[in-house]
DNA sequence: CGTAAGTTTGACCGGTGTCAACGGTCGTGG
DNA sequence: CCACGACCGTTGACACCGGTCAAACTTACG
């Protein structure tokens, strides 16, 4: 039974895969799940000497154009279309692509800001998964959101200039950080690049609302089987396969993203199982009736058809 | 009778009113809540026929100097300091104020913009109150937010262009429309107001972040009494007095709100009234214990101290 | 004055939080 | 190699919060 379920998530690649086509640039990309163009253009890991060399950020220092730091920017970047870097113009990639710094691989478990921080710089993951977390007044975790590539961190602190939140790594991955200042400035002179800005905040802001539907809905069951089928779209939007993925966050980070107990959460995973929608294997999780899973997250008054497989 | 709340939301000074003491309406500026400089600057529906003659924005066609019109504008409009002209130079103001479209007072029940318009124009209250509902497929609405005066709404189509939501006026409410398109193309001119645009965006992040810490919260008292602390401070921070005013929207909206049943909301008002916490009137609420009401709202895993007045 | 909408209160029971125990996996170290 | 413990996920039992249905009451408004 196990076997069903055989999708493995190398750690490195994480997440992010290309989307469509993988284009080849270097002989062997075959074997892996990541593109090729993706092992190089984001995966500073790959070659630590010369990134050490190089210094804390990804940019060489000399003016000498080098093919290692070319590869690795955003005009690279098998993200360039989910990020900031979309629509906009030679120019103001190139101006972009000079702010953005790209950090050594992060841990799991580390964080990028925590809650009172100062906003200086928003995040994208290229690879890898992050939450963001409140500690509430008592010491109670809340999970505000999680993040995957593409998807700007660092957002909640555009109110206040102070983080509201903790940004924690829930797999070891990459990130651009992006200095806030001086991308406000960029955008101010790039027109499509201030379009871009606010098209990226507006989707965290849906994001945010998605959120809110989750939580408002009522039965658990509901708010587990909309969450699935978030998760799912949000795979297949970064080109990853969207059918069966694992999952980078534990039962206990769902639970507390989607205000319920993690024994509800784990009942709910059991639940759907049984009914046949999904199997389900700890953190690996496959689509078995998407329509049915999508009729749970959206029309749950319905009797549910009792055809269950064991009962 | 009708005279003790008069000042009462007569659609002008919005929201607010007095439990208290009734308060005469005419003459006295003194008297009412609403500062003298958001009664003239705020009230288009003061003097109707001039309004009318000037047309549907208030903005008059011809070039001399309309002191109405001067009045209605962002530089005189009390709540300048809340909205987006906030430390904006006086270049920027006349920029911003020559987009600004306001529009004549909009009924109860009227919608700014439905589900699946496109993204044409944020607005801000100057008085009233909104809410953005969502729609379910099921047809359930679903409370995704209030918005006070100073707040901007319409931010919901950031992402796609589409607004996810209907924007509902909770009371007869005037508000400022500002073209997107312009607004965009002017915060890239005048530094100030991009900053002013993504700091009001971000405190709009912000309280949908507040909003999702509210549905976690798993006990509905505490929901309920974290929902009124929120309330509170935003009064306040419109100018408006935070210890005792009129929720602008019915027991349903507050639970479709915060994810509860409207009977449990009911119930938790007069909980919270027969603890002596608050007093409740319908729709009238004064805050009596607020250092008990935040104890509700954030440590409410502490016995509450067992002094009821009456039970 | 009559109708509709909004609010409150009561009774009941199902869903879910809580407590508890068990099993599986992984990494560490003997 | 196995032993061990930490962490994570699953499952069961049970009590209680809150959703649902129902009805009375107040307020708003024509």
């Amino acid at each position: 039974m196990r076997s069903a379920i055989s999708c493995t998530l190398v750690p490195v690649c994480g997440l992010v895969t290309d989307i469509g086509r993988p284009r080849l640039v270097d002989g062997s990309s075959a074997g892996c799940a990541c593109p090729s163009s993706q092992r190089r253009a984001c995966d500073p890991a790959a070659d630590p000497a010369t990134d050490e060399s190089s210094g804390y950020n990804g940019r060489v220092a000399t003016p000498v154009v080098d093919l290692n730091a070319l590869r690795r920017g955003c005009a690279h970047c098998s993200l360039q279309q989910l990020c900031l870097p979309a629509g906009i113009g030679v120019e103001g990639l190139q101006q972009l692509d000079s702010i953005v710094r790209r950090r050594r691989p992060i841990a799991r478990g580390e964080s990028l800001f925590r809650m009172g921080d100062r906003l200086e710089a928003v995040y994208v993951a290229r690879d890898g998964a992050f939450k963001t977390v409140s500690i509430s007044e008592n010491g109670e975790e809340r999970v505000v959101g999680f993040h995957l590539p593409g998807e700007l961190i660092g957002l909640d602190a555009l109110g206040a200039d102070i983080h509201r939140c903790d940004a924690v790594a829930l797999t070891v991955a990459n990130v651009c950080e992006v200095p806030f200042d001086q991308l406000a400035d960029i955008a101010a002179q790039v027109p499509g690049l201030q379009h871009r800005l606010l098209r990226v905040i507006g989707r965290s802001v849906g994001r945010d609302q998605d959120h809110l539907d989750m939580l408002a809905r009522r039965q658990a069951s509901e708010r587990i089987a909309l969450f699935l089928h978030g998760m799912s779209e949000r795979f297949r939007h970064i080109g990853q396969p969207d059918s069966q993925f694992r999952l980078p966050m534990s039962r206990e980070d769902i639970a507390r993203f989607l205000g319920l107990a993690l024994e509800t959460v784990s009942r709910g995973f059991t639940r759907l199982q049984d009914d046949g929608v999904i199997a389900v294997d700890g953190r690996r999780v496959a689509i078995l009736d998407r329509a049915e899973l999508d009729r749970l997250a959206h029309h749950p008054e319905l009797p549910e058809p009792r055809n269950r497989l064991h009962g």
